[in-house]
DNA sequence: CTGTTAGCGCTTTCAA
DNA sequence: TTGAAAGCGCTAACAG
C-alpha cells in the first residue's frame, strides 16, 4: 500500500467517526464500536473483526473523547495539583504519576497553583484529582475537589481523602543520624513550614533522632523557613549566629539547603570545616554546589506513582487506605558533612 | 439564607444538569442555556432571567463539559508540551501562558515529554497546541499536532507553524558585549545543542558581538552542552583546559552556568578573578551561588502569554505570523563578571 | 454473530 | 419573549 504523500499538505478532511468505520467495514456502529475497545464478551466472525481494525486503519479513526466521556461519564483524566512546577520533587512525583496513569490509560493533567484557583479549570476534565500542595490550605474538607475523588500526595493531614506520603520521619532521622554520628550534638534544624504536613514531618524525625541519641534540641536550635533559597538563607543565618553556634544543620529542603550554604558562607564559615549541612531531597545542582551538599533521597517517583494506584482504587469503588510508601529513604553522602573539629 | 451545614458529608447528590436549572426556573432548557451563556441577542423578561440565574445558583449548576465540547466542538482547553518541568524558564512561559489563557476562558494543560508521545494523551481535550520544545525533533511538519493548530514556543525551526520567540540573539549579544566592555577579549561560549533553534540563536549573538568587537571566535572558542549542570561542566572545562585560556565564558542556560562554575572551582580558578562567567535565563538560584551569578533575563512569562495569543487567533481562524516579543532582554549583573587581569 | 434503539447534556436553528 | 426539535459521536442494553 503506498503511503501517503508526505508534503502533501491538501485541505483537512474532517476527522473519521466511528460511523465512517463502521460504513468502510459494512457493519453497524454497536460492532464496531465493540471490535475497537476490546469487549471480551464479543463474538465477533475473525473476518469481520478484521474489516473493521482496517477501516479504523486507513481511516485514521480517532474516538471522539468529548463523545465518549459524556455517554460514558468518564474523562480518562486525572488531575494533578502542585504548589509549583520549577520544584524537582513535584516534578519527580509527576513523573512518577504519569507513568502509572498512562499504563492504566489515563492522562495526567498538571496544573499549578491553587486547588481554589485551579479546579475551576480543570473541573469536568478529570475523573479524579492528586493534590500535591503541601502547605495546608483553609479549605473546607468536603470542598476539596468538589465532588472528585482526591487522593493526597505528600500530605495527610486532611481527613476525608486517602493520602499517599514517604516517610518523611525516617528521613529526617537518616539526615540527622548521619550527623550525630559524625560526632555533632548541638545540630540546628532549618525547618520547613510549620503549617504544612511534611515540614512538621520532617520536624517530628529530628526530634525523634536527636532525643534517641541522648540530645533535647532547644526550641531556638529549629527555625522554620519556606521551601526556597531565601527561606533557608534567613532561617540558617539566624541559626548559625546563635551562641553557641551549632556545628551542624539539617536543612528540611534542598533549595531551602543552598540558601543555607550561602549563609554560612556569607557569615564567614567553612562548610564542612566550621559546619556541616545536610538537605532533604536531592537535585542535580547539589553535584555542583561548593562544597557538594549531602542529602537524603525520597522515593518520590514511587509516590508518584503510587498515588495515582490509590486514585484508581478510589476510581473503581474500591476502599483505600492511607498509605506511605516503604521504599527506605536513602543518604547521599557528599562533601557538605564531616566530623566537628 | 442558611448555609449547608459545614460538616454535613452526605451522599453526593449528582450534579445538577442544565435540565434541572430549567425545570426549577420554570423554562425551556433553551432559553436557560441561552440565559447562562449570555447570548447577547436574546430578549427575556428582567424576572426570567432572574429566576434562571437564581435556580442556576441555587443547584451549583456547572456546565457538563463533555457535553457542551461535544456540542460546540470546542474543548475550551489548550495544551503546551514542554521537555521538562523542572526548566524554571518553561515554568515562567508556562505561567504567562497559563494568565493569558484564563482570560480568554480556555484552561491550559500542561505535558511534559515528547510531542509523539504526549500527543496521544491530550488529544481529543485540547483545541490547540503549543509546543515548546527548544530541541528539533524528527517530525514531519504536518504531523505535529496531528490537525489541530500549533503555535511553536520559543522555537521557530519548523515552517508551517507560527512561532513566538524571544530575542535570544539579543539577549546573548547583550552578555557577551557586557564581558568584552569588561576588556574581555578570549571569550569562550559554552553553547547550547546545536540541534536547537535557541541554542543556534544564542550562538550566533554571541558570535556577531564579538565580530562587532572586531573578534573573530574560532571554532573551538565554542563548545556544545545540553542545557544541565553536566553539560555545562564538561564543556567549560574542555574550554578552560585550552591553551591560551579564555578569561570569560558566555553559557547559553542557567543550569550549564552553574556546573561551568563547578568546573572552573575545579580546575583551581576563581570566578572572576581568573575568569568571568555569565549565564543565559535568571533562576533564583543564581543569587545563592558563590559567587552569585551575571545573567541575562529574557521576557519568558511574556513569550508565554504571547503565544497563546497567537493560538487564540489562529483558533479564531485569523492570519497568524511568527512574533518575536519585543520587551529587551535585562543584563543583571551579579558577582561572576570582572575585568580581566 | 450482528443490528436496533435509546440517550448521555448541551446548543441552536426555527417556529410559535 | 419563549418553546420544540434536532443532533453532536459514542456506548450499551436488548433484540434478532
Amino acid at each position: 500500500m503506498a503511503p501517503p504523500e508526505p508534503d502533501e499538505f491538501g485541505p483537512r478532511r474532517p476527522p473519521a467517526r466511528l460511523r465512517d468505520v463502521a460504513e468502510a467495514a459494512g457493519v453497524d456502529t454497536s460492532i464496531a464500536s465493540r471490535v475497537l475497545s476490546g469487549d471480551g464478551t464479543l463474538t465477533v466472525r475473525p473476518d469481520t473483526r478484521r474489516r473493521v481494525l482496517e477501516a479504523a486503519t486507513r481511516l485514521a479513526y480517532r474516538p471522539n473523547t468529548a463523545a465518549r466521556a459524556l455517554k460514558t461519564r468518564k474523562t480518562m483524566a486525572i488531575g494533578m495539583i502542585v504548589p509549583e512546577l520549577t520544584n524537582v520533587a513535584y516534578a519527580t512525583i509527576a513523573l512518577g504519576a504519569d507513568e502509572r496513569a498512562s499504563r492504566a490509560g489515563y492522562a495526567l493533567l498538571v496544573a499549578t497553583g491553587s486547588v481554589r484557583d485551579r479546579l475551576d479549570a480543570i473541573d469536568g476534565r478529570i475523573d479524579g484529582l492528586l493534590v500535591g500542595i503541601a502547605t495546608s490550605e483553609t479549605i473546607r474538607m468536603g470542598d476539596l475537589g468538589g465532588p472528585l475523588p482526591v487522593v493526597l500526595v505528600n500530605r495527610h493531614e486532611l481527613v476525608g481523602h486517602p493520602s499517599v506520603t514517604v516517610d518523611d520521619e525516617a528521613g529526617s532521622a537518616l539526615a540527622t543520624e548521619h550527623l550525630l554520628s559524625l560526632g555533632h550534638r548541638h545540630i540546628g534544624h532549618v525547618a520547613g513550614p510549620q503549617n504544612s504536613d511534611t515540614g512538621r514531618r520532617r520536624q517530628a524525625g529530628y526530634v525523634r533522632a536527636m532525643r534517641a541519641a541522648g540530645v533535647e534540641p532547644a526550641q531556638d536550635w529549629m527555625i522554620e523557613a519556606s521551601y526556597d533559597e531565601a527561606g533557608g538563607e534567613l532561617s540558617a543565618s539566624r541559626l548559625l549566629r546563635e551562641i553557641p553556634r551549632p556545628t551542624a544543620l539539617f536543612v528540611a529542603n534542598v533549595r531551602a539547603a543552598i540558601g543555607a550554604l550561602a549563609a554560612a558562607r556569607r557569615l564567614g564559615l567553612s562548610v564542612p570545616q566550621d559546619v556541616s549541612l545536610v538537605g532533604f531531597h536531592d537535585a542535580p545542582v547539589a553535584m555542583y554546589l561548593e562544597p557538594e551538599l549531602t542529602t537524603v533521597k525520597m522515593p518520590l517517583r514511587e509516590m508518584g506513582s503510587a498515588a495515582v494506584e490509590s486514585l484508581l482504587a478510589l476510581l473503581d469503588g474500591r476502599p483505600v487506605e492511607d498509605i506511605r510508601v516503604s521504599t527506605p529513604p536513602e543518604l547521599v553522602v557528599r562533601g557538605s558533612t564531616a566530623s566537628p573539629r
